[in-house]
Formats: C-alpha cells, structure tokens, sequence
DNA sequence: TTTCACCCTGACATTAAGTGTCAGGGTGTG
DNA sequence: CACACCCTGACACTTAATGTCAGGGTGAAA
C-alpha cells in the first residue's frame, strides 16, 4: 500500500541526520528511483515539509508533526539499558533493530530529552562479543511470528544428529545462548532447542494452526 | 486521491458530534458505501481511532489521531527482548519503568501491530529471580544523570570497608551485577564499585562538572 | 571550466490498486 | 418485528501507480 510507503519515507527522513538520496530511498524500498520522486512530490503536495537539493538529497525541513512520546527518566534508562542488553547478545540483524529501534525513539522524544537519552552513559556488558552470527536466529523469530513448520537437523547432548519437523513456538534469550521451544510433530511433545545447536533449518510452507495445549503459553505453564 | 479522502474522512468524523453513516459520507465525497467501507478498514489498519456501530455510525473515538510510530518486525523483536532483559536483572523500579515503556510504545504502534507485540512469543531468562531489590540502584542512576557526588560506603574484596566521596560517571549492566564507574576524588582515578556491595550510598549537593579526562567516555576509552 | 552526484519531469507500456454493483449476513434501536 | 445502519466477498471494469527511458537543471569539488 503507497500510504505506507510515504509514512515510512518520512520516517526515514526524521531518523536520519543527513540528506538521503533518492536512490537510497529507491533501494531500501524496493521501488524505482523515479516513484520516490513521485512519492516525494505527493508528500509535498499533503504539506510535508521535505525538500530535496540537486547533488545533496532530501531531508525534513522541520521537526514536524509526530507529537513527542513521553517517557520518564526511569522509562528512558530502560530502554537504553534494554536495547544494549539485546544488542549484545543476539545476531547482526537483532542488534541493528535494537539500534534503528533506540534512534526512533529518540525522534519520537521531546527536543529536551534527546540529548541525555543519546548521551546516557548507561551500557551493558556481555562475555561474548558484542555482535555475532547466530545462525537461524533470524529464520526462527521469523517462523514464530508467521507459524511456520521448520525442517530441523539437531545435535543433541549426546552427539547425535537428529531430524525432525516442528513448530516453533517461542525463543528464551539466555546470557550466552538461545533456546527455540517447539512442539515436535514426531514425539508430540514440546521440545527446546539451543539455537546454537542447530545444524540446519529449513522453513516449510506450512502453516500450524492454534491448539490449545501446544502453544508457548503452554510449554510456559508447565514450567 | 485517495489519501486526500481518507484525511477527509477523519476531518468529517472529528468535527462531527453524532456519528455519520457511510452512506451520508458516500454521497458526500462522491463514492460508493462500498467505497466507504474500505476506507474505513484501511484508517483502522493505520491506527485511527474510528469505530462504526451497526444502526449508529461511525465516530472517532477519541479526539487526536496519532500517526503511527512505524517499526519493522526486527525492531519490535528487539524491543521486547530487551525491555524483558532489562525487567529480569534490575530492580523493581527499573522493571515496573520497563514494562510501562513496553506499554507506551505498544499504543503507539499501529492497530495491525499491537496484538502481535503484545502476546509476542518472545522472553528472556536470569538465573537470578526475576525482580529484586539492588539497593541504590536508583540513586546511582539519578546521581549519574544530575551528575551529583556520593558519599559511598563500599566493601572491597578484601572486606575492607572504605569510604569516598565519588563522582559517578556511568553504569553497566551485566549478567548477576551491576558495575558503578566512578571517578574517585580521594584516589584521583577512575574507580568501579560493584552495586551489590556497596553499604551506603549518600547523595550530596554537590554536581560535577564536565572534565575531559574524566568523563565515562574517558573511561571506556581505556579498556 | 568540467565532472560528478544528485534533483526533476514527461512519455508510454505495463502492472497494480481501487471502484461500483450485487449479494448476503450481522447489530442496535424503537 | 421493521428499519437503519455496519460489514465483507466476488467480479468486471476503471483508474492509479510503476518502471524504463530520455533529457534538463543545480551545487560542490577538482
């Protein structure tokens, strides 16, 4: 839908500090260079106030129209700490939606506020490095949200290979490690994997429906 | 245009008292029901705070309509996973201020987007339980924010007992602890104190002011 | 001055989205 | 119950949007 391609122009544009081009916009939003400068000029039309500079790129002229959000110091502290927590302990990709996910916020925050929440001198540690490859990680948030059945090949304790289809259900960040619950269609059962364990993981087509008694809320209340 | 219309759309319903039927708009803005029905769906999934009601009509539910705060799946991931972090190694304070930033940011997001995050299938584990108390934590975070001394009473390793007068500079948080990052002017040096044993904690009236050399940048920039 | 990186717009074939009509089902009020 | 409304699917048709191509402009740096 094009209304929210021009919302997440405009979003691009708060978020970013610099002038963008419109060839970067094409790219991320996977359309031609000539429909963002169509989008640009719609935006224009409705009054948005993004101008665009031969040889520069477009950036909003003003601080504009998204009321402030309001979170308390405590709420703020949160979310920076929370962010870096996650930001340290999952894979690339987690970690630059916690990233992209602060710089939101940040916009979204009343003009007095931006500067101590970019500036808190808060962070958290991790024993593992900052950023790393956690293969599948993205594959299995991706297969919770939409409830999809994944071909799985595991190493178990005992260092076996074994296959199986599941359902995964929920992820568990651990310090050092991730846990996907599943329900196995094999032994009807609930299981957990280590994340890191996995071999391999290959999305299926099909989609698992609701049943009481498999879902993450149940595994949940057995523990 | 279509946008133009669904923009009139929410003109029309806010400044109208009573409801209006997607007939009246119909004729109004010169399209089918059918038309206005699909508006209708489509403000929704944006987030407007529209409601119709058979044999009624449609009225705005509340006053202001707020452009949706637009984040991606991956964002909202890591929001979630990193508020629950930050709930389960902090005090009460800082998680009851977690899950009220998880809650603002939950109305803040579009309609389309709210249950998911809500029941998301996502959490995160601590070997420690998973809200306690960490004396002065919440002096620590205000005293780093004003940049206020603190008269500090802290155990060492060797059970030792020492006290300071300290400026603190930042914060850390990590798996079982968390770490004060101080500089100290009785030492004349950056000092880290351990939350968990320190035995007083007394805020003062005096505020620091900014020294290069002495900054939790400074500091971080030494290891 | 030239070159490069960008913004900008028209034209046109193609694709995608939107529309109105029709049908059928539901809710609220008097 | 009748009436006034909300709601949604299907489908033929209409309109809008898109990508490609072409050509022109501005600002900054070499």
């Amino acid at each position: 839908m094009r209304i929210i391609r021009l919302f997440s122009i405009l979003d691009k544009l708060r978020v970013n500090r610099h002038p963008i081009s419109a060839k970067t916009l094409a790219k991320s939003l996977h359309v031609s260079e000539r429909t963002i400068y169509r989008d640009m000029a719609t935006l224009q039309s409705m009054g948005a106030p993004v101008r665009g500079e031969g040889g520069i790129g477009y950036q909003m002229e003003k601080g504009y129209f998204l009321p402030p959000l309001h979170f308390d110091s405590d709420e703020l502290d949160a979310i920076i700490l929370g962010m870096e927590l996650i930001a340290s302990r999952s894979d690339d990709v987690l970690a630059n939606a916690a990233r992209r996910a602060t710089a939101k916020i940040n916009d979204a925050l009343s003009e007095d506020k931006r500067e101590a929440f970019k500036n808190a001198p808060l962070q958290a540690f991790s024993q593992t490095t900052k950023t790393r490859k956690i293969p599948f990680l993205s594959i299995f948030r991706k297969a919770v949200r939409k409830r999809q059945c994944i071909d799985l090949t595991y190493l178990d304790l005992k260092k076996q290979t074994t296959q199986r289809t599941i359902r995964p259900l929920g992820l568990t960040v651990f310090d050092k490690a991730w846990l996907l619950t599943a329900w196995c269609e094999k032994k009807n059962d609930f299981r957990n994997f280590r994340v890191d364990r996995v071999q391999s993981a290959a999305q299926t087509d099909k989609t698992f429906p609701r049943e009481t008694g498999k879902e993450f809320n149940d595994f949940l209340k057995t523990l």
